[in-house]
DNA sequence: TCTGGGGTCCTAGGACCC
DNA sequence: TCTGGGGTCCTAGGACCC
């Protein structure tokens, strides 16, 4: 059965919630960056994108672009209930919505053409009430699955509606540069073009068994891709599979090379994944340790732990001897700390008195933190950090408003 | 004055056990 | 006095998404 899905994409999310809430930013170039002393621009409004203001960007090479670009550090609480509020609306319209990021979602109005009449005027609806309760604009794809869907929003911007009708796929997909498909990344695409595979087209008359060979399971997606063809459904946030990681990593203001700064940094990367791993309820069995060097290489070690774990203590003692295992021949411009293979925690209290006495006063500190904000109470040896260099500096579009997703697209 | 941070999935090789 | 093979767990790295 064909089936009608919609995928909805706000058109620079960040940076029009930020014009939205400040009215003197309107209509001017700004952009959105993250709080770290070496961060980048995480959105750029229409305006700036017109002097050539991109994604990426370093502030300074923004800039550069654009020398009257005015720059806002990202606020995640503003995007969240923005996205919250938008999500609600798409929930009118049918039960099937997936979040795929905190500015993107797919809806399978299948069952509700019937009830609002077509799939224009339901993605009409949409975007006359975002605008409306928002004061923000959002292009919608609409096509006969996932994948066309994504490529057909992303056809007109900002404020755009594009069709891709069953009948038109085809055509389309034959002028399609592969570059637009969600899942053919820049490594994928400069390997395809140097087969002289260059649009949708030409990756759908190559040889399917050549593709294979050469991209292993990938390759028969690839073809798939070419085709347009997506039988992935829709799925909604209750079906949603548990998360499967949770890490934090931060670059730091400057490279550091003193085992006492790096230990400091560890400990706040720790307690920062402990916390959000025990707001979860999960706990961990696989820590992993990650060190990006001047350089930029960067690599990882993972160690698994005799049980499963989330008291930063505990993750940071894994994290310390992690770092142990390890000879540091450059200076260190990101760590990392993730746990993984996760359990959800059950409730039986820890068996000795110590272990008992930690779990609780972990479970206050949590408390007073969530209330009051991030690293109110932390371990002494924080208290000595600058203050620029604590709390979450965490600013994601791909962060979600309710736990994390499945991003396959099989 | 270079290059963020949150994730997922896949592959490949080694250890270990039967 | 032989050299197989399957299953599972673990580790490292890379591609991709927003």
């Amino acid at each position: 059965m064909t089936r009608t899905i919609l995928h909805i994409d706000m058109n620079a999310f960040f940076a029009s919630v930020e014009q939205q809430a400040d009215p003197a930013l309107r209509g001017k170039p700004i952009a959105v960056i993250g709080s770290g002393g070496r961060t980048i621009i995480t959105t750029a409004s229409y305006e700036a994108r017109a002097f050539g203001v991109k994604t990426g960007m370093t502030v300074w090479e923004g800039k550069r672009a654009c020398p009257e670009l005015t720059l806002v550090v990202g606020d995640n609480r503003k995007y969240t209930h923005a996205s919250k509020e938008i999500v609600k609306i798409f929930r009118d319209y049918t039960p099937l919505v997936e979040v795929f990021s905190i500015d993107e979602a797919f809806l399978d109005i299948t069952g509700s053409l019937g009830l609002f009449g077509s799939a224009e005027r339901i993605a009409m609806l949409i975007k006359s009430r975002i605008r409306h309760n928002l004061g923000l604009t959002c292009s919608i794809g609409i096509a006969p699955n996932k994948l066309l869907a994504k490529l057909a929003s992303d056809m007109q911007k900002p404020d755009g509606l594009t069709v891709i009708r069953p009948e038109e796929v085809t055509n389309t997909m034959e002028r399609t540069p592969i570059k637009d498909i969600c899942g053919i990344g820049r490594k994928t695409e400069r390997q395809l073009t140097l087969l002289g595979i260059r649009t949708c087209g030409d990756l759908v008359r190559f040889p399917v068994p050549v593709l294979k060979k050469r991209f292993g399971i990938i390759g028969e997606r690839l073809h798939l891709m070419g085709l347009g063809v997506d039988d992935a459904p829709v799925v909604p946030d209750e079906e949603v599979e548990e998360v499967k990681s949770v890490g934090h990593s931060t670059t730091l203001d400057r490279d550091l090379t003193e085992r006492r700064d790096i230990l400091r940094c560890l400990l706040q990367l720790s307690e920062m994944v402990g916390r959000r791993a025990r707001r979860y309820g999960v706990q961990g069995k696989t820590v992993t340790l990650t060190v990006r060097y001047t350089d930029f290489t960067t690599f990882s070690r993972q160690e698994s732990q005799g049980g499963y774990i989330n008291l930063s203590d505990d993750i940071y003692r894994a994290a310390v001897a992690i770092l142990d295992s390890i000879e540091l021949v450059q200076p260190v411009r990101l760590l990392g700390v993730r746990i993984s293979s996760l359990r959800h925690q059950g409730e039986q209290l820890p068996l000795f008195e110590s272990e008992r006495k930690k779990a609780l006063a972990t479970c206050v500190m949590d408390n007073v933190n969530n209330r009051y904000g991030d690293f109110m109470v932390t371990f002494g040896s924080l208290l000595e950090t600058e203050e620029k260099e604590r709390g979450s500096h965490v600013i994601a579009p791909a962060w979600r408003p309710d736990g994390i997703r499945n991003v396959d697209v099989k």
